[in-house]
DNA sequence: ATTTTAAGTCAGCCTTGTTGACATTCCAAG
DNA sequence: CTTGGAATGTCAACAAGGCTGACTTAAAAT
């Protein structure tokens, strides 16, 4: 791979090699402290990493399907099924038989579900909010745009989706 | 949690809960992106994410040592040593005796291992490759301020450390 | 001489992912 | 109305990769 100069000079000394594997490392350590907050928290309680996502994206979309969830969490059904059965078990989780079509189970959380989620959501923004101003609103709009552009274009449809009207 | 108006107007329209979620959000999308091309690499091989981050992290750093690579990788060694056991049966990586202090193994990838970690980080920095690009420059900046604000102190040092003299 | 440190190993456990097989329910097409 | 297929749920088995705890070996440090 290219080292150095290119013909454009430093214009595009961010996309070397070395660059780019800093990069890499820059997502791997702050992806660690991103989930540690909420871990932390988790412990505590009989719940993991896949709780809390499941709890974070029902909030999200209030009323989405199964299927939909699976798409968005990238698990399978059988893998998604295990969380959300002791979730509705708990009662964090309500699932409702779809009005129209009957196949389908709407989730939505109940108070006592509402109320994990925004603790574990809690304590992850707070870190969010601090590296956010630290790093200013330029730094994060950046952020937010190679984030974007790192994602599977599917995955980037989703985000959008559940971003719609939001942003 | 605040919504909306500050005193600021919109200059912190970027720390709104709403915001904060979004861009957690993006992380998670992102990760997923981030590690689906080496995964699929792994897939074939009888080796995981976990083999990944250690030839990674050997290759950044040759002639580490375990407990060097255990707080880099926030793993324990058992944990650790299951990977780097294959690895070193499989002639990827070398682990040596140290000169000065005689307990401390230091660990190098051999030949096969450096095209392995090379054949991943390739897939890896492709589609970071085009992130960076599609992004552009600033983008990129504002990406790493905000990774690196959002790392716990230690591994921030750890991620310096890394970096010394490279950046 | 004793304690501490670095590394390795064994055993067992948990979470969270995977396949495969199969039942149920229900929509929709023939 | 019957049948095919889709959405959901469930059972079983398995694997990766975390974890703890207990213990050994060797070497450094005190």
């Amino acid at each position: 791979m290219s080292e150095g100069r290119s013909p454009q000079g430093e214009t595009l000394l961010f996309l070397t090699d070395e660059q780019l594997r800093q990069g890499a490392e820059a997502m791997f350590f702050a992806y660690r402290g991103f989930t540690a907050d909420p871990d932390r928290i988790l412990d505590g309680l009989s719940y993991g990493r896949a709780h809390h996502r499941a709890l974070h994206f029902i909030h999200t979309a209030p009323g989405t399907t199964v299927n939909n969830l699976l798409t968005i969490l990238g698990v399978t059904k059988q893998s998604l099924n295990r969380v959300l059965r002791t979730l509705i078990e708990d009662g964090l989780v309500e699932s409702q038989v779809g009005r129209t079509d009957k196949r389908e189970r709407h989730l939505y959380l109940t108070e006592a579900g509402e109320a994990l989620e925004r603790e574990l959501s809690d304590a992850q923004r707070t870190r969010m909010r601090a590296a956010f101003r630290d790093a200013g609103p330029e730094a994060v709009a950046g952020f937010r745009r190679v984030l974007e552009a790192m994602m599977d274009p599917e995955m980037r449809r989703q985000y959008h989706k559940l971003r719609g009207g939001r942003g």
